[in-house]
DNA sequence: CGCCGATCGCTC
DNA sequence: AGCGATCGGCGC
């Protein structure tokens, strides 16, 4: 950094959080700073957080090691205040510099996703109490002797608990305050996480997990960058063997970040880790208030926080001193951001580390295919577990080819299936059944006139949702209620639900065993997280018969006496356009399925399919999952695109369909056919109405070598800016970094 | 002739 | 991204 120190006054570089990718110029005033504890530092250094004027307000920002090259002394504008104990290190100003040249985002809404309100900044409120001060009052009654005898000892308490130990009404207390018997005092704000313990509660590992703890726990002696890949099947115990990272990283005295997909940090995974560690981590969640979120980042800066759990954003947080992540299921869409900055946080994960020099896990049953590329190239280090824990056997995988054994007309659970349920609720076990289909029907359509209900502002069909009596667009959220007559012919009584939804399965299910506790889960029949929490409970505990379940049953919930797992239709997103369906489809059904019989014996999975010689459904019927990698790989490697290609989805939005059209042909032509460059034009890549407005993918694939964010700056700099109401958005797919 | 609304462009 | 500056609609 090259700080300009004039003789009147520093100059430094400042990078704020708006939507520009340069630093600012700003001066240093030459009389003592304001700072909040009111010392006056001589000089800043990069990574101090301060506030300076931008425009007509002001904002918090980072003095950065840019060169300083705005020197127009009469625009500059001086720093208000310098902000002390959070300096973000030299490690996470080049890491936030990489993701926005990586991402092709400007470096200030790549900080912004850092910054924090000024409370974050400031050291935790003291808390009001009260101590004793005086003499006994001169009148004493009941109430006030049970107070002082709750105050023996002279230490100070907060009011409240004043109260609640000696039952005594608020007044009370307040009367010797008054009195000068009490008087108030501060007391410092106590640790907000207290220290987790690495040894608190050794677990018992089998022989192949505590092989896979050691080379964990190497990996983090080592202090250095390492890519680690957990690969383990479901049920073999892969959160005990990372637990054992951390722990060798609390050892170490480093910091440890645990990510995990939002819906995947539940209560279960708290007592888990205060099981093992003693005390609970902190907690980085949107559910979490503001002022908690606060004291976290200001911990985890300061290093008081050793453990943070947390969700995607969680991996901008100012860690002092970093020396683990673990990605806890790695192959999760959750990870990846779509809006603003766009991100997948699992491999800025891989990038922090590398930066910082420290290991980072990724954990994941079912890991995604670039992850297990990168192991089979050598830039991971593949960690396997290719058994369950305690002796339990991988569940049956069995096909249920539906051409051969087709459901009664109108229903869907083919003859096979319904034996399969009926033999597991006669030894009292639990059974799933699992369509990834929310509402009770895909598709509704008008028997007389063949009138299909569509979003009025999107491409795609209404989901009737029978228990809500409404048709709703999954893609925007649009609804309305189901009409009494056909709208195109005024036909009465003659709309048809076409296709399952779980709803329909349940009505189905219903009528099969009226007597059974049926569950269903499905996020818009969810209201909040409590009632997910109970109802995951309720099934846990084994009450319920049948479960009929979406997505969210196939993420990591235990349920120890589920035996039985039933796809409805496994061949569900194969036909998707999506370059990762047959990889989602190979890793929803490998979780669900491996629900069963966790704990408990011989578990079952039953696909329902009619392609059953497709090569992710036949490789999920034979547990062949070499042979999903292999296919997959050589899928991906034909197209270029990721692992083998870097893929930009450049995603143009209009309001008028002709404006989109043709400023997609304008890129198409722009797009240099050189390097292997591979671009998927409009015509390739379909128009689709979102939100009522016009938009299309243009997907750019290059091999790896190729560096495609400058080149793709450079275009957008140069190519006509789009007119009017277009909106053109890049989302930047990974490859691998190390 | 005047006031509110889309579009433009800058932020040290 | 946000926020002020700037030009255009038509209301009376």
């Amino acid at each position: 950094m090259r700080i300009i120190v004039s003789s009147t006054c520093q100059i430094v570089s400042v990078l704020v959080p708006v939507y520009v990718d340069s630093s600012y110029s700003y001066r240093v005033p030459n009389g003592p700073l304001d700072t909040e504890d009111g010392a006056a530092p001589s000089k800043l250094v990069a990574g101090q957080v301060v506030k300076v004027p931008l425009g007509p307000r002001s904002v918090l920002g980072v003095v950065w090691d840019d060169d300083v090259a705005f020197t127009d002394n009469n625009r500059l504008k001086d720093i208000e205040h310098v902000y002390h104990g959070t300096v973000l290190s030299a490690n996470f100003r080049k890491f936030v510099d990489w993701i926005a040249q990586y991402t092709l985002a400007q470096r200030g809404m790549v900080l912004r996703m850092v910054l924090r309100g000024e409370e974050s900044l400031l050291p935790p409120k003291p808390i009001k109490a009260l101590r004793l001060a005086g003499p006994v009052p001169a009148r004493m009654t009941k109430a006030r002797e049970q107070v002082l005898s709750v105050m023996e000892g002279g230490l100070a308490q907060v009011k409240a608990d004043i109260v609640e130990r000696s039952g005594v009404s608020a007044s009370v207390v307040d009367g010797l305050v008054k009195a000068g018997t009490l008087e108030p005092c501060f007391l410092p704000a106590p640790a907000l996480v207290a220290t987790p313990q690495a040894d608190f509660a050794a677990p018992r590992l089998s022989e192949q997990q505590e092989v896979a703890a050691q080379q964990l726990r190497q990996a983090v002696a080592a202090d250095c960058f390492a890519g680690l890949l957990l690969d383990g099947v479901t049920g073999s115990g892969k959160t005990e063997v990372y637990f054992e990272g951390v722990a060798e990283a609390l050892r170490h005295g480093k910091q440890i970040l645990i990510m995990v997909p939002e819906i995947a940090l539940t209560g279960a995974f708290l007592d888990r880790f205060e099981a093992r560690f003693g005390v609970r981590p902190g907690e980085w969640h949107s559910g979490q208030s503001q002022r908690y979120k606060n004291l976290i980042w200001r911990g985890v800066a300061t290093g008081e926080i050793q453990v943070v759990v947390g969700a995607r954003s969680s991996l901008m947080l100012p860690f002092r001193d970093l020396g683990l992540i673990v990605v806890d299921e790695e192959h999760d869409g959750a990870y990846k951001q779509e809006d603003r900055v766009i991100y997948n946080a699992r491999d800025m994960a891989v990038v922090r580390g590398h930066l910082s020099g420290f290991p980072v896990v990724l954990a994941s049953a079912t890991p995604s295919v670039e992850s297990h590329n990168n192991a089979l190239q050598g830039r991971y280090s593949r960690i396997h577990l290719p058994d369950r824990f305690g002796g339990q056997s991988m569940p049956d995988i069995a096909l249920i080819d539906m051409r051969a054994n087709p459901p009664e007309k109108g229903h869907w659970l083919s003859p096979v299936l319904i034996e399969a349920v009926n033999e597991t609720l006669e030894a009292g076990q639990q059974s799933l059944l699992f369509l990834n289909r929310r509402g009770y029907a895909p598709l509704t359509l008008c028997r007389t006139c063949g009138h299909r209900f569509q979003c009025p502002s999107c491409s795609t069909w209404l989901v009737e949702h029978r228990f809500r009596k409404q048709l709703v667009c999954h893609h925007c959220g649009h609804c309305e209620p189901v009409p009494p007559a056909c709208p195109a012919c005024g036909q009465e009584d003659s709309l048809v639900a076409c296709g399952p939804g779980v709803e329909r399965i349940a009505e189905e299910a219903a009528s099969l065993w009226p007597d059974r506790h049926i569950v269903i889960l499905s996020s818009d029949l969810i209201h909040g997280v409590q009632q997910l929490r109970t109802e995951l409970e309720l099934i846990s505990s084994g009450k319920a018969d049948i479960v009929i379940g979406t997505q969210l049953v196939a993420k990591g919930h235990n349920f120890p006496a589920m035996m039985l797992v039933g796809v409805i239709d496994a061949d569900l997103g194969l036909a998707h356009g999506d370059l990762r369906a047959g990889e989602k489809v190979f890793q929803t059904l490998a979780q669900v399925t491996g629900r069963a019989g966790r704990h408990t014996g011989q578990g079952r999975g039953l696909l329902q399919s009619y392609a059953p010689d497709h090569p992710v459904i036949a490789a999920l019927a034979n547990g062949d999952r070499e042979g999903f990698y292999t296919y997959e790989l050589e899928q991906r490697h034909r197209a270029m695109m990721p692992p083998f290609g870097r893929l930009a989805a450049i995603i143009l939005s209009a309001e008028d369909r002709e404006a989109a059209l043709s400023y997609g042909r304008l890129m198409v032509r722009a797009v240099p056919r050189e390097n292997d460059v591979r671009v998927l034009g409009p015509a390739e890549a379909p128009l689709s109405v979102l939100r009522g407005r016009y938009r299309f993918r243009l997907l750019v694939a290059t091999p790896r070598s190729f560096s495609l964010s400058p080149w793709l700056r450079l275009w957008l700099s140069q190519c006509p800016k789009p007119k009017g109401s277009l909106r053109v958005q890049i989302d930047v797919d990974p490859v691998s970094f190390v």
